[in-house]
DNA sequence: CCAATATACTGAAACGTTACAGATTGCCAA
DNA sequence: TTGGCAATCTGTAACGTTTCAGTATATTGG
């Protein structure tokens, strides 16, 4: 199957998509000037320069990616690579607009590299580096000490993370400020008079299950509240293991007068829980919920929230990636997040 | 910036990315019969196809992506082209979940062509086509009379389409039965006594926005219940605006007494209108709401659903485009997926 | 006026792959 | 023995791009 349709040589034909041999045969150039003056290379002169580019844009010529892409190993190609079972649905849809549009006036292409919960985490990435798929990566779910950053500074490949990393080694970022938040939660409980208070976490082992945590308990202390142990769920767990341990757990005598919940969806379960067990949300119990779209309020108007912005962390992360990419300094390239204040429903 | 590390001809080193070049070496052979050997030709004897094959697993050969496609055209790739503004979040993630699933398998990447409502949503088809960016395209927010769909059966590149279209073309789909859908929800609500029943539409001009309403109304006559025409709000209006209307309506003596729901973000609105017009569901009202997560029930028990399932979509439409790149009928690659039973809460 | 040098441009080679058109070998029929 | 042919294998060219190593022409300095 050979595409070639009949030309042996030079193109004066209509069809075709042009290439740099096109354009050499319309300005009666060489390609190799062509391909100077259509870079702005200093050793073509100006006026040919101009010549060229005005031709190319008439006929409408864009470089050819494979080609490009062979001689030079260049892909334009940015992967965002997900965890397809456990990836928040909103951040997922979010973080890809994000992403795409920072890149939309570049000749970069989004492309999604997906793995599995029964994978590991470091075999998409490997694939990306190992096969030159992409000239930089975006990876989520970040851990402390992440095996994936590590592999990724060590083969020299630009990427981003979202969340940090904590091995002392110096890469682009975009987080959140999950301790200021659990931090503020607390706070906002602790100005309703609540004073006992749980937490339900971020995944056990992510970097932002630390910031969360630690930002919960110096508040605690901060305020004067304490804390009622909720570890048996994360908001990894399923809707219907929140919920039910969260039942469980409001039939207790100890239990909880605030909880601070890291994920819309869990929130939804933790509520549900809460009301299995007979009591009333605002009443009994204060919840305080992160949450990516503003939809919480409309399931509850008792709920307190503070809004984290995925898609902005998809620009955010998508800039850092090609800032990279550019040459900036990685440290340079970091980025955080700061929460909203902790809303209550208003009209 | 020339990637090249010294060397000239043949690549006896280890460190570099292993091509046709280093296996023909290793094996003794010539590029071209270890080429045609990868891919089980019938003219390479058979010892020669094993040893080569075997060779290139051990060293984990994997054919350039860029040599392929500047050599065949092919590009491996399938793209989802998607509105930024306006597609339903957990449609984005299931969908593309979905088709990952399909192609994980099989050498294909999925890239994201996203476009905004300023855009014609034909741009980013047009581009894909133009710079032969990918050997497969699916696209979703399908019209009757759809021109993405027309001008890539025009230029002859597999499509498949989310939603069907109405122009006497064929060509691959899958879509959700949305008029048994519709259909299947007035009958609930006419089981729960209803008979004032009012449709939150989809999208007008998208196909399935007939099929909805088509199946609302037929409905209607069957089970002998009249439509309050609510035509104000459509799903792909904001929360704010179908909740302000829906109180509106909800407030006028001719109210109806049942609400049929195309997207579950949009029935949140519309209970959160109920409930401003000081209503109860269940008592006043009942809703009929599609999901395509099963997160209403928490929201409010007395909703009924029903639900649709977007990363089944995704795989069906990533195996339609396969199928039609691999030389399938278009005819034979369209599916439709029926509507689950009406749901109440339970338990 | 000549040589040196700057300016503007160019052909060839290479990236990794596949298609085409041979080339080599062995075997069989005539 | 020879011609033919099947079975295997191979070199070359081409896809579109960029880089290297030039070449040709004009300009400058002495």
């Amino acid at each position: 199957m050979d595409r070639r349709v009949t030309k042996k040589d030079d193109d004066t034909s209509g069809k075709e998509r042009p290439t740099l041999k096109t354009l050499a045969f319309m300005t009666g150039l060489g390609v190799t000037t062509v391909s100077r003056a259509l870079k702005d290379a200093p050793e073509i002169g100006a006026e040919t320069r101009r010549r060229v580019q005005l031709v190319a844009k008439q006929i409408g010529y864009r470089p050819n990616r494979a080609g490009v892409r062979l001689r030079t190993g260049k892909t334009n190609v940015i992967s965002l690579v997900l965890d397809t079972e456990r990836e928040i649905m909103s951040f997922v849809s979010d973080i890809i607009y994000g992403v795409t549009e920072v890149i939309a006036d570049t000749p970069y292409h989004l492309i999604v590299t997906p793995y599995s919960r029964s994978q590991d985490p470091l075999d998409p990435v490997r694939y990306l580096v190992e096969t030159g798929s992409a000239d930089g990566v975006i990876i989520s779910r970040t851990q402390p000490n992440d095996p994936r950053a590590r592999y990724m500074l060590e083969r020299g490949i630009p990427f981003a993370t979202h969340g940090r990393t904590d091995m002392g080694l110096v890469h682009p970022y975009h987080d959140f400020d999950n301790y200021a938040f659990a931090g503020e939660a607390v706070r906002a409980l602790a100005a309703k008079g609540r004073n006992r208070l749980a937490l339900v976490t971020p995944p056990v082992g992510l970097t932002y299950y630390g910031h969360t945590v630690n930002g919960f308990a110096d508040a605690l202390s901060e305020v004067g509240a304490s804390e009622v142990p909720f570890n048996t769920v994360s908001i990894d767990h399923t809707i219907e293991q929140i919920r039910m341990r969260t039942a469980q757990l409001m039939r207790r005598d100890d239990r909880p007068d605030g909880i601070v919940s890291s994920a819309a969806a869990a929130t939804l379960a933790i509520v549900a829980g809460i009301e299995d067990a007979g009591l009333k949300l605002g009443r009994d119990v204060d919840v305080v919920s992160k949450q990516s779209s503003e939809l919480l309020h409309l399931f509850r108007r008792e709920l307190l929230v503070v809004n984290e912005n995925f898609r902005l962390a998809g620009s955010e992360l998508a800039r850092a990636v090609l800032g990279w990419i550019g040459g900036a300094e990685p440290g340079t390239l970091q980025s955080l997040s700061k929460p909203s204040e902790v809303l209550p429903y208003r009209g």
